[in-house]
Formats: C-alpha cells, structure tokens, sequence
DNA sequence: TCAAAAGTGTTAAGATTACACCCATGG
DNA sequence: CCATGGGTGTAATCTTAACACTTTTGA
C-alpha cells in the first residue's frame, strides 16, 4: 500500500455506489473483502479514505479505479455519512486493523452515485479487494460498515434523479428501441409502464430520433432502431 | 475555547445556512467575525469543527447553537463540500491562526440548510463571532472560505425543496391569510404567482383549512384566516 | 370617496390515464 | 401456424395558465 506516501486523511473517505444495468435487471457493484481469515470475510462498497491534496470527487473516481479498475464513469455526490459510530461494529474491526493505521478513527464518509452499462466495464478487483462483482439489486447480501443504508439512500435518490432530471440514457446502446428504452425505465423505476402512453410521451419531448434501420434476426416483428437526440436531454 | 477538552475533529467541519423569512424578504444568518485586527475582519456563515463522539446532524445543532444562540431549527444535510484549497485562501489565514490548532489543515466541510422565521429567533454572538446578524439576500458580502458558493447551492436546494417535498410552512403564523402563503411562495421562488390559481392550487390539495375568523384593523377587506393541514403536508 | 388587498369563474390548451387489436418475423 | 414483442388511436379526466371585476374595510 502507498498510504504513507500519500498523506491519507484518517477521517473522511469516500464510497461509491455504483448501479449496473444490464438489460434485464439494477445490479450493484460489490467487493469481497481481502482477509486472512477466510471467516471474517465481508461484502462491501468500494470505498476508501481520501488522500489529502485532492477534492472528494477526485477522491471517489480514484478511489472507484484503485479498487474496481473502473475509471472514466460520472460520480455524483449525494451524501455525507456520519454516525459516530459507523465503523466500529464488531464485525468490522478485524478489516479495520488490518487496512487502518489507526482503527479507532472516527470515519465521515462522503457517498457518491453512479448508473453505467455493465458491458462497458470488466470490473477487476485490486487493493483490498480479494474479488468485485456485480450482485443484483433484489438479493443483497448484508454488507460491511453502514453500507447497506448508504445503498437504500442511493437507491431512492438514483430513482428521483432518473425522473426529475432525465439522467440514465447513457445506459442505452448507440440504437435501441423503444422497447428497450421503455424496459430501463421499468427496471429503475421498479414497475411496469403503460406501453403506448409511455411511446407517446418520449417522442413528445423528442427524447429519440428514428433512424432507418430496424432489427434484424429477431423472433417477432422487426423495431425500428432509435438514436438519442442528446441536445434535448 | 473547550476544544482541548472536547477532543475536535481537525478536518471535518459543518456549515448552516439559515434563511430567515421577515414576510418581506429572504435573509441569510451571517456572523462578523472576532478579530483584533479590525482590518481583517470578514462574514463567515455560522460553522466549526465537529468533535469526535457527536453525528453530523448534531454538529450542525450544536455548532449553530453556540455560535449564533439559535437552536431547535431543523438543519438539513444537502452537500459537502470538499475542494482541498477551500480553507487556505490568503483572505482567511489571520482567523485560521487565531482559532485553529493546525491552520493549514485541510477541511471538509458538510453543509446543512435551514428556513425560520425571523421573529422567532434573536441571535446572540459568542464564541468567534463578534455579532450575528439577518443580511437580505439581494444585497450579499463577500464572505470567508468558500461560503458564497455554499450559500448559492444551499438555495438551489432550498427552491427545489420547497416545491418538491412542501417544505417552509412552518414560517406561517399559527393563522394566516392566503395572502400570506402566496407571499412566502413569491419570496421563495423570486417570481410572481397568478392569485386565483394559487389559491385554486392550495385549496385543492387541502394544505390549509377556514378557520371562522377574519383579519381586523387593516386598511382593506379583511382576509379570511386559516390555519394548517397538518395531514396533508 | 379613496386606497388597498380580498375574493371569485371560465375557457383553452396540454397532460395523463385507461384500454385492445393487428403486424411482421423466425422457428 | 404459432409465439413473440412491435406498433397504433381515442375518449375521459385532470392540470395549468391566462385573464378582470366587485367587495370590504379604515383613513
């Protein structure tokens, strides 16, 4: 580790909540904690202390890649974690004295939020990090730390983000149909979607332009592919 | 000071921003701060360093509370802020000598926001701060640190939170015309609203009901008065 | 009698919801 | 010919926005 190189600040860290969709259903980006005794062994978020010449979203991308190897995704930050006892549970002690210079530090966390394709990134664990993978949404396990409160939290402002200010099409394909653009609101949104008010409303706002093509090789009538139309987004 | 004693966090800090309503105009709950030298005296929003055994939102209360006497607001988190030369600007290093153990300590910082009623509070100064005072927002100094831009993004929340989640109600009087209400909205907004739609508006999602009283002695028809919902908001 | 704010309805346009059948393709 | 998801329109209801005059009071 370069922790004594990089004056890491005790305090603060960072944690990444990063949501994956895969067509089918919300996943989540998760990490084997790596320990001697197999026993302890702990899922968790990505996250870790800050080093103390760089902002906190610098801090949560690092942080992302270091452990994760993904880079390159939009992090938003959506809330500081402070309980004063928000790591120093039992169950968390024994990765506490292995990875913390001091392990009785009080933590403040600052939570980030992200929404990425699956496809576009092969997660490969390092650091602390015996192992990353995606876990799907609706079968968590229990996680370390205060984690899977910072989950429930992100999830609800994931939601009122995809909503109110029209983030998550960068989820979709160059093309798509509208059947696929409808699904990702279902899955996010966790229910179902009246099929032609749904069609009517996102031409309304002219959130996708037709192209000329359909699919092909499909086993039902071919769609029409559509690109996004990013200047109304 | 007690900070010996109380063990403080050096770089975790909490800011409030506190709004004031007057029924005319917004106001921001400022401090000047205490210097000898009264050349480098500079307005700071209300914030410290938290202490070691105490959550987030318990700093901000107690912080608020000594610095300015105001205590029972409800505070709410919305941003930390964490940009790693936010304190070590050449304008704050004279106050950071005087009050901090570790001036050049870097410091995150969470912000917390609030709206009162003026008249329900009177600040008092103490600790740092050499007087407490309500500014009309329109009419802003420049302030220490980074809190104009915290202050800026504290009313983009609290607009966004006053349409989306029905907060700031509780600035009304016990009973109140709908005048009022459509006052407060028009302050808060910083834009004009139709006067028979608002009212159509507020009425029909039973936020307040009649009471069987009337305004007395003002110089115009006296306004019917109502009095709160409490279920519906 | 004047000034000041209270109070009051209608219309048009747009948004939302509910709902059912035929179409094109590959297997 | 069958299974699958694609594609389409209408009517009822609700929401939003624009807009002007009369009422009651105290000075």
């Amino acid at each position: 580790m370069s922790e004594t190189l990089k004056n890491v600040n005790p305090n603060v860290s960072v944690d990444c909540v990063v949501f994956g969709f895969d067509n089918e259903k919300l996943n989540i980006l998760l990490i084997e904690q790596k320990m001697a005794n197999k026993e302890k062994v702990q899922f968790a978020l990505p996250g870790d202390l800050i080093v103390d010449d760089e902002g906190l979203d610098d801090a949560a991308n690092r942080v992302l890649s270091e452990i994760t190897g993904i880079s390159g995704v939009f992090l938003r930050q959506f809330k500081a974690f402070g309980d004063p006892n928000r790591v120093s549970d039992i169950k968390d002690l024994d990765w506490l004295k292995n990875y913390r210079q001091n392990p009785q530090a009080r933590v403040i966390t600052v939570a980030y939020l992200s929404l990425v394709k699956m496809d576009d990134f092969q997660p490969e664990a390092s650091s602390f990090a015996e192992r990353v993978f995606w876990q799907e949404l609706d079968s968590l396990p229990s996680l370390a730390f205060d984690h899977n409160q910072i989950l429930s939290e992100a999830l609800d402002r994931l939601r009122d983000d995809f909503v109110n200010h029209r983030t998550g099409f960068e989820l979709l394909p160059e093309m798509f149909t509208l059947g696929q653009i409808q699904k990702l609101y279902e899955i996010i949104l966790g229910k179902e979607l009246d099929k032609r008010n749904f069609r009517k409303k996102i031409l309304k706002e002219k959130l996708v332009s037709a192209t000329n093509q359909k699919q092909t090789g499909v086993l039902h009538k071919p769609a029409i592919l559509y690109t996004l139309n990013h200047e109304n987004i």
